[in-house]
DNA sequence: TGTACATCAGTGAACGCGCGTTCACTGATGTAC
DNA sequence: TGTACATCAGTGAACGCGCGTTCACTGATGTAC
């Protein structure tokens, strides 16, 4: 055991496993002692790596929102509408692909807002991609020149919502879903300036 | 204590002090053991009415359907369009009331379906009332005609997504979250007949 | 290159906790006659 | 109206569990000279 008394990479491997102990499991399941069980350390060794249980939560949900943050920003399109639309599937399709992690960062557990600055600020990274990417359809002529804010709440609880009962799978006709992500995320749009854009599917 | 010996209203009291519980400290503190010491009973007891912990949850639950059914058919209006979005105010207006309710309700918690047939009809039933009035503003000649079932998928992606933003604080501005529900809810709108009801605020 | 020593990252045992649930029981209630 | 008895709804003690976390420790690593 003495090459592994030192374990050297902990921290990593740490992140890692309780990030996929979470994807398996949830977020219940995501305990220190668990955690420790499965890199094979005992639990207390956690310790020199995270404050405490919560702080590892706090952890998985920041590297969560860093990553749909990236994922949001690997979408390019030329049109300002039809990258506001890609986005909005891109931000479906991250939280179907891990639907215990985006429960996590969602689900109100981490709260109060506060307690975990660089977690609060992660969050504000992702969101300002679709901020962002609304400003811009705004000024290439889209959306009616509606106001922005009140536009920017309603694209993103279009999508966190639609996302989320599609999760919880209280949507029916649960097969069709890929299509009737890109239909909502289309209804939005009152349409614009290019006739192609228009609203009637 | 013999005049206590037997409680006489123990269910309804514990669905009380349950939803007492729930209220104000959130799903995982309604434990039974809490829940007995609140009711000043022992934890067995609770059994005689309880099959045990996730059957209490998932009562908790379908009572909340069941309420939310209620208030959204109390909204009553003569315009179908108008219905339809005050409907979606109350939707949000109920989770902002009861935000550890409405997570409960939706967090993802008492999955799989199926596991509480009840708690899936009662679902099913606060979707219906959703669905029916967007069906009557279709019927109304509104909506543009647009097919029922996107167009019912994205009104409740609308209004989940922004109750659970806004419970959780995700979105900035809170204070203006009376009007901006408003706004939100007659975002998905793209007009019909009736020239007072457009989309320029 | 070698050695003394500080620092770091683990171990192992233990703590106290609250939980869900079971069991045999007992006291109160309701009913048949 | 009274009484025997079944049924019902509680009690009290106990089980086993897994958890977060603390503590004193030990073995490995890195650094100054």
């Amino acid at each position: 055991m003495s090459s592994t008394y030192h374990h050297g990479d902990l921290y990593r491997q740490a992140l890692e496993q309780a990030q996929a102990l979470l994807h398996e499991e949830g977020a219940a399941a995501v305990t220190l002692r668990a955690l420790a069980r499965r890199l094979r350390v005992t639990a207390p060794a956690l310790y020199r790596h995270f404050r405490n249980r919560d702080s590892l939560l706090a952890a998985l949900a920041e590297h969560g929102f860093l990553e749909l943050r990236r994922q949001l920003l690997a979408v390019r399109r030329d049109d300002a509408l039809e990258r506001l639309t890609g986005i909005g599937q891109a931000y479906i399709a991250f939280a179907q692909a891990q639907p215990n992690l985006y429960r996590l960062m969602f689900g109100g557990q981490l709260l109060p807002r506060g307690a975990h600055p660089d977690l609060d600020a992660a969050g504000l990274g992702a969101f300002a991609v679709l901020q962002q990417s609304i400003d811009d359809a705004l000024d290439a002529g889209y959306l009616n020149g509606q106001p922005a804010g009140p536009l920017t709440a309603a694209a993103w609880s279009l999508v966190h919502g639609f996302a989320e009962l599609t999760i919880d799978g209280h949507l029916p006709d649960e097969q069709q879903a890929p299509g009737l992500a890109a239909l909502v995320t289309r209804l939005l749009l009152p349409g614009g300036p290019p006739s192609h854009h228009d609203n009637t599917f």
